[in-house]
DNA sequence: TGTACATCAGTGAACGCGCGTTCACTGATGTAC
DNA sequence: TGTACATCAGTGAACGCGCGTTCACTGATGTAC
C-alpha cells in the first residue's frame, strides 16, 4: 500500500514537474500563446496523448504555470526582505533589497514574469488560485511600511491626500485595520510603490527604455527611490554596496 | 492620368484603413496573437488571398496596427497638452491632463495599448518605425517640465541624485541639452514620471488591484500626484474639476 | 507460493480545425495609337 | 472614334503545417485470495 503507491506517487510528480520544467522552457522562447501540449510532449519524449494524465488540458497547464511564477515572485521576495532583516538593514534597504531581487528574477525569467505581470493571455481567465499567492508581495511591502512607521522613520507626507479612503475593506482586512495618524493615506500611498516596481521592472524588460538609459540597474534604483520618496520611505542611495 | 489614378489610390487607401479597423476590432477580442488574416478577409467579405495586395504578410499588418497605435497615444497626449495650455493651466494641472487622457486612451482601446506597452508579441520584432512615435510622448513630459522648470514652480528634490549621469547622450541631444542647475538629475527623474504613467495604466488595465480599490479613477489621479512628487511638480489634488 | 484480477502510465492513430502563403486565373478599367 | 494592349484588384483552389483533444489499446506493476 504505502511503498508501492508511494513510488507511483513520487513518479508522478516527478512527471509534473518535468512537464512544468518544459512547459516553462517553451515559454522563454515562444511565449504563453503559443504554449504547445505537442511541442512539450515532443521535449520530453511522449505521446501528446499521455500529457492528459497530468494535466485535463492546455489551460490548465498555463494555469499551473502561473501559480508557480506567483509563488516564484512572492518568494523570492519573502526571502530578500528576510535576509536584509536578518543584517539589521533598514526598512528602506530591505524594500530596496526586495525590489532588486523581484527584478533580478524577472530579468532571470523573462516569460514567466509576463506571464503574470503582462498583458493577459486573451482567452484564458486566471482562476482564483491566483488571488493568494499575489498577496504575498503585498504583504511583504505592507511589513517594511509598518515597520517604518512603528520605528519612527516614515516621513509624514508634505501634502496628505485628500479623503475619501480609497482601498477595499477587504484589504483593509488582509494588512490589519486602517492605519492611523498621521498616516491615513499610507494604504493609497503604497500601492503607488508597488506599482512603480512592477511598472518599472516591465518598462525596462520590455525594452521600452532601450537607448535611453546607459546603467539600467543603476536607474532601477533611482526610480525605486524616487517612489519611496512618495511614501516618505529613505531607500539608501549611492553606489551599490550589497 | 491623375483623374484615374486618385480613384485608385483613394479606393486603396480606403480598403487598407477598413482592413486595418477590422483588424483592430478582431485584436479587441482574440489580442495580438490570435490576431488571423484569414478573419479579417472574412470580416470583409474578401478571399484571404485578397490582402497580400496590401500587406504582404501578417506582421506587415500587425506592424501597421502598432504603429497607429503608437500615434494616437502620442497624439493624444499632445492634444490633452495643448488644450491645457490653452486653458491657461499650470504644468501639473497639464501633465495631470496627459495623464488622464493616455489613460482614458488605454481603457478604451485596451488591446491597441497592450499592443504598445504590453509583453511584447512573442516572435515578434518591432521595427524601426515604432521609434519616432514613441518618442512624441516623451516630448510631451520634457515640454510640460522645462516649463515648470522655466517658470520656477519645479521645486528643487531634497536630494539630489548621486552622479553619474545616466541618461545616454542621444536622449540629452533629444531634448536639447543637459538641464542646468540645481535640476542636473531631472532627466533621470523625469523617466520616473513616464514609468509611473504607463506602469500605473497597465496595472489598472491588466486587474492587478482588482478588489483593492474602491475608485480606480480616482487612485490614478494620486498615484500620478504621488509620482509627480518625484520631480518637484505639484498636481492638483482634490475632487475632479477639469 | 501461485494465480486471477485491478490499476494505471503511456501509445499511436485519428478527428476536425484554422492558419499563412502561393499561384494561375478572371474581368473590369484605363491608356495609347 | 475605335481597337489592341496594359494595369491591377480580387478569386478560389491548393500547399503543408501544427494544433488540442479523444479513444481504444497495450503492457507493466501491484493486490487479493
Amino acid at each position: 500500500m504505502t511503498a508501492a503507491q508511494d513510488l507511483r506517487a513520487r513518479a508522478r510528480a516527478d512527471l509534473v514537474a518535468a512537464i512544468k520544467a518544459s512547459a516553462a522552457t517553451q515559454l522563454a522562447s515562444v511565449g504563453a500563446a503559443a504554449l504547445s501540449l505537442r511541442a512539450v510532449a515532443r521535449d520530453l519524449g511522449l505521446a501528446s496523448s499521455a500529457l492528459y494524465r497530468y494535466f485535463p488540458s492546455r489551460d490548465a497547464l498555463l494555469t499551473a504555470l502561473i501559480v508557480d511564477a506567483y509563488d516564484a515572485v512572492g518568494a523570492v521576495a519573502e526571502q530578500a526582505e528576510d535576509a536584509a532583516r536578518t543584517r539589521g538593514g533598514s526598512p528602506g534597504e530591505r524594500w530596496l533589497a526586495v525590489c532588486r531581487a523581484v527584478r533580478g528574477w524577472a530579468v532571470a525569467h523573462p516569460h514567466e514574469y509576463a506571464l503574470v505581470y503582462g498583458s493577459p493571455v486573451p482567452g484564458y481567465a486566471a482562476p482564483a488560485d491566483t488571488v493568494e499567492p499575489a498577496v504575498r508581495l503585498s504583504r511583504v511591502m505592507a511589513r517594511v511600511l509598518l515597520d517604518a512607521a512603528g520605528e519612527g522613520t516614515l516621513r509624514v507626507p508634505a501634502r496628505p491626500l485628500p479623503g475619501p479612503r480609497l482601498v477595499t475593506p477587504a484589504v483593509l482586512e488582509v494588512v490589519g485595520g486602517a492605519p492611523g495618524a498621521p498616516y491615513e493615506d499610507l494604504l493609497e500611498r503604497s500601492f503607488v510603490l508597488l506599482t512603480a516596481l512592477v511598472g518599472t521592472t516591465s518598462y525596462l524588460l520590455f525594452g521600452h527604455l532601450k537607448e535611453v538609459l546607459t546603467d539600467d540597474d543603476a536607474w532601477f534604483d533611482v526610480a525605486m527611490a524616487v517612489a519611496a520618496e512618495g511614501v516618505g520611505l529613505d531607500l539608501p542611495l549611492g553606489p551599490r554596496t550589497v
